[in-house]
DNA sequence: TCGCATAAAGTTATCGCTAACGCAACGCTC
DNA sequence: GAGCGTTGCGTTAGCGATAACTTTATGCGA
């Protein structure tokens, strides 16, 4: 294979010969080569059967020998929509919201939407920057993950006049059409988990940014349900940062040594739980049998690792494929509606302690 | 003859009264309000400066009163350019691109660009028809995962005349600009690292999609170096799917069912290689005094299994952001140019024979 | 006071496409 | 063969912005 790397970027064009200044063709110059309207050049595309089968191909293959692609900022500009789906994430790390995104876009393919992707970082300022942005393009539907966003966001999302579909969480008031589950019902049936299996000692830890209100609400959710067992869990979090197994190996080591009694850790995602199992084998501590530990996310590794991580497996390609069909839906005429996506507690080894001493 | 339509969508004129219909404001509605003309309220925007501060701030009132977001198919329409840049990848699951995209987007927010996202999954045709729709929006720029595409997509690309970035693989010939590795090299690494380890008989498992190249370079280099080692490695993919961990037991399981002789395993991912490892543990082969296992991508949870992986680290952030600038640079009249990025063998427990019976 | 540069706004002409309408040419019915 | 619906294509008028001018104040030196 011979490989040379010098390849200048335009010396191919073998139509045109004086294609010094590259002249990108427009629906009027394949009319002209066909002889035609630039309307009729239009038709042949958005309606095929209103041209003439043998002028379709002609036009169809001044199209191919012209390298045209449709300029679709004139024709959003001029038909009443565009074919854009803006997708509003708060984070792209790791998996959290990949493999929704992942569904949705492949989804929303098959019904020719183009998605428009924008992530927040959990920074308000952000969102409302590039919400505005993504609005700008005229979308014909908004994807985002949550349903807490700063009250601009909303006033500028409601105006818009599209549809919108919240993602992730429907614990709350809904600006249009939501897709999701209820955080706090996840967070109480951590706590429910560990309790049943004999834990008494809990203790959060993770990443808990300000603005992830979901995470916020697990976590309420675990308090409300520790404490109707008489048990306060003990709350380790840092802000700034996003989770990683380095941080989750440091909140560990911290949090045992503050508390030495603590029996369970909930983790706020996978990825922290790796590093908080890894901090305690350093420690010396047993998972399940000293320390019981649960986390939120089900990522790809949580049933590899040893032991094998017992967490909360939202159903994500669920939500993707259901927010993609809710944008078609709503864009056809559609009434707005909420659903409930189910999770499941996949119960693994890390909270799987031999002996109960106290029955749950 | 005159023509009149009746549903003039301007007979609101400032009667705000009857709103049933949402009206989006445009310009002229924000110039109207404030008494001046559209291009004063464009000035406004576009070079603050040249508007009297006074007045300036009046018409951001009337903009923010009214939720005016621009219209940019109007403004890119009109203007030369747009600020969309398009990114397509060929996969978004697990981590693969996930991070690349995280800081590409967020480098390329502070210069105002805005993000279209196109996911191939590996398939040449959805390739092309992404690379066609992103192109109807006219994007500033590209950047795309990959040096190989079909030439149909090459021709689209070099006919747009925009800046074209290829991402992730160096190892040919490319379009315009591209920022990644050479993925033969980290095959060859990978041998190399195996056989100075003291492992002989080398097996490489995972999902090779046909259309991933990357996967098929970095196999040659495996196998061109393990040949000049006397080794001639045991091939066992699958086609169709993609990687994940059960695909790797699975696999694990067959090959080693097939060729129980076989004392390292490469595998295509991590997230292949934690259902490998899982699959040697339940058939009793201890990792890495039986089996070494390496892998390629440096998953977040690499370090956290048991034993902590062996694998490669490709510098995802830095292929970002360098794309990023690439593209920035590139709009402003800058050179193509092919910039290499470092990866590392992460050599962790997977592949730390106790004894090497020969030495490397 | 005149002349002229400068500042601050208004005018006009696109950008490339689509929607709505216009109008031949044709076929069918009675 | 007059009437009328279809088919197939052309014409015209925007969509909402921007760029390039033009026009109208304003300042300032000679």
């Amino acid at each position: 294979m011979t490989i040379s790397t010098d390849s200048k970027p335009g010396d191919d064009a073998r139509g045109e010969k004086e294609n010094k200044e590259r002249v990108v063709p427009t629906l009027a110059s394949i009319a002209e080569r066909v002889g035609v309207s630039a309307n009729t050049v239009s038709r042949a595309l958005r309606a095929p059967n209103t041209v003439r089968p043998e002028l379709r191909k002609r036009i169809n293959i001044a199209m191919e020998e012209l390298n045209y692609v449709p300029n679709r900022l004139a024709g959003g500009l001029s038909g009443t929509r565009t074919d854009i789906v803006g997708v509003v994430v708060t984070s792209l790390y790791y998996s959290e919201f990949a493999s929704i995104i992942d569904t949705l876009q492949s989804s929303l393919l098959e019904h020719d939407l183009q998605v428009m992707l924008a992530n927040t970082r959990y920074n308000p300022d952000q969102e409302l920057k590039l919400v505005r942005s993504i609005l700008s393009w005229r979308p014909a539907a908004v994807a985002i993950i949550g349903i807490d966003h700063p009250p601009k966001v909303v006033e500028l999302l409601k105006s818009s006049g599209i549809p919108i579909i919240e993602m992730w969480d429907t614990s709350g008031p809904v600006i249009d059409t939501a897709i999701g589950f209820d955080h706090q019902a996840v967070g109480a049936a951590q706590a429910r988990h560990l309790i049943d299996r004999g834990y008494r000692t809990l203790a959060f830890v993770g990443s808990l940014r300000e603005n992830d209100r979901r995470a916020r609400k697990r976590l309420l959710g675990l308090e409300t349900e520790a404490v109707k067992a008489g048990i306060t869990p003990v709350i380790t979090c840092t802000e700034p940062i996003g989770g990683s197994p380095d941080l989750g190996e440091k909140l560990a080591l911290h949090v045992l040594q503050t508390h030495p009694g603590i029996d369970a850790i909930v983790c706020n995602s996978d990825v922290v739980a790796f590093g908080v199992m890894r901090g305690l084998r350093n420690l010396g501590r047993r998972v399940p049998e000293d320390v019981g530990v649960i986390a939120f996310g089900d990522n790809e590794a949580a049933a590899c690792i040893t032991p094998p991580l017992t967490t909360i497996r939202p159903d994500r390609e669920r939500i993707g494929r259901l927010t993609a069909d809710a944008i078609v839906a709503r864009i056809n005429g559609g009434e707005p509606q909420t659903t409930i996506v189910d999770w499941k507690l996949v119960a693994r080894e890390s909270t799987q302690r031999e002996a109960t001493d106290e029955g749950g």
